[in-house]
DNA sequence: GGAATCCACGGTGG
DNA sequence: TCCACCGTGGATTC
């Protein structure tokens, strides 16, 4: 496994998050602390922050046991398949399956709101099970309106996996490996510019768990 | 030669 | 009504 290796080293109760990222960090061993902006074409951008997450291996494990995860069939061309993944979302003022999500999207409130302009509200949990588990090729996009910049703030548990980001349309992608309670953000025009994708990668054999926290009307 | 990437397929839901 | 969306597997490229 080696999955559930790194614990917190500081506590939400001892750092409560204010206006800081900081508040939800838990210091891993050789992590900066910061978080690393990489600017990408087109007016889009990623934030990542390695070991964010304090006590992500009990965060992991909670999830694992307590989330309704649901599978979904999808019709695709002449049979119907499995979607590659487990689901579960969390509407608005539906509460969040774990304290300790609620205190990372007050966090990410904290940080981003003034740049974002409005708050991150839902969260989409999803389940790799092991490698074979996956997501295409796609933006989060809006249901309204498709000239207006957002983020997606990505909380990634359990085993690593790449985060695949290109060009919409095509181009040379670029890698992000996401391992446990890292936080990756995309932000500016990427939604509408770029495509992401969680690729196949058949050697895995342990669970990934990402949260995704999006403002309201982003899918 | 193995791995990564590309491409085409069409029913569904917004 | 219309169009963007998305998983698979075979082909192609690296």
């Amino acid at each position: 496994m080696g999955v559930l290796v790194q614990e917190s080293l500081l506590d939400l109760d001892e750092q409560p998050a204010l206006g800081t990222l900081d508040g939800v960090a838990a210091e891993g061993p050789g992590q900066s602390g910061e978080v690393r902006r990489t600017p990408l074409a087109r007016g889009a951008w990623v934030d990542v922050r390695p070991g964010w997450l304090a006590g992500s291996g009990e965060v992991f494990a909670r999830l694992m046991e307590t989330v309704p995860w649901r599978a979904e069939r999808r019709h695709m061309y002449d049979k119907v398949v499995d979607v590659p993944r487990l689901l579960c979302f969390y509407a608005e003022d539906a509460p969040l399956p774990d304290p300790m999500l609620t205190a990372a999207r007050q966090a990410l409130n904290s940080h981003y709101r003034d740049e974002l302009g409005e708050e991150f509200r839902t969260a989409g949990l999803c389940l790799y099970r092991d490698g074979r588990d996956s997501v295409a090729w796609h933006g989060d996009r809006f249901g309204r309106g498709r000239d207006h910049d957002t983020m997606v703030a990505i909380l990634s548990l359990g085993t690593p996996r790449a985060l695949a980001l290109r060009p919409r349309g095509g181009g040379p992608s670029m890698r992000f490996e996401l391992g446990h309670g890292d936080l990756l953000v995309m932000g500016g025009s990427c939604q509408r510019t770029w495509d992401h994708a969680i690729p196949k990668a058949p050697k895995i054999t342990s669970p990934r768990i990402s949260v995704q926290f999006r403002p309201l009307g982003v899918r």
